[in-house]
DNA sequence: CAGTGGATGCTCT
DNA sequence: GAGCATCCACTGT
């Protein structure tokens, strides 16, 4: 399975299959361990209701990056996904780090290594991804997405930090991971 | 451990 | 003017 045909397919084979890529941005990062799906038909999706404004890129092509800022101080990076036109993404919300861990440290004020990249406002301060990389194809020479070496288990939870269509189990965290945003606590 | 509240800017009503 | 796809410091067990 190449990375291509992996986000070209549904956002929801998308989402539990990126689990245990390694991402790397100029050489920095590590396996995603913890994302979330989102799509047009979603209450809780940026892209609900169809292109406008800052979500436009999610309806784009798939294996770009949707950068927006939460909460008025965080950025937040998604891979975009599925067919041209159908506004779906995966929010990534956690990496357990591989790569470049001096130049991590560094970038998020020399905080523990579990608090590195674990959560999805902290893994792009990691990586250094801001809005000038929304929109920017997730392609070498700067990014590189490396398959899995071994097969990830997979567990499967409700969102995180949203108050609309709760009810849809769309997280996805490798099971036992300790570097999820959340670790300890349930599903994890 | 759990719970609370502040920081801060963009989108939508 | 409200509401966030968050994080951190602080409080109380």
């Amino acid at each position: 399975m190449t990375f291509d045909d992996l986000v070209g397919g549904s956002v929801h084979d998308a989402a539990p299959g990126l689990i245990g890529w390694t991402l790397l941005l100029d050489g920095v990062g590590g396996r995603i361990v913890e994302v979330e799906a989102y799509e047009e038909s979603d209450a809780a999706s940026h892209s609900f209701g169809g292109p406008r404004g800052r979500n436009v890129v999610m309806f784009g092509p798939a294996g770009h990056l949707y950068v927006y800022r939460s909460y008025g101080i965080h950025w937040c990076a998604n891979i975009v996904c599925g067919a041209v036109g159908h506004g779906a993404a995966v929010l990534l919300r956690a990496l357990e780090p591989t790569q470049g861990l001096d130049e991590m440290r560094e970038r998020r004020g020399g905080v523990s290594n579990r608090l590195l990249s674990s959560g999805p406002g902290r893994l792009t301060q990691a990586l250094g991804i801001t809005d000038l990389d929304n929109g920017a194809r997730l392609t070498p020479p700067r990014f590189r997405l490396v398959p899995p070496d071994r097969e990830a288990r997979v567990v499967r939870t409700p969102r995180i930090g949203i108050t609309r269509a709760v009810e849809r189990e769309w997280r996805y965290v490798e099971a036992g991971s300790s570097w999820s945003s959340r670790p300890g606590r349930r599903a994890a």
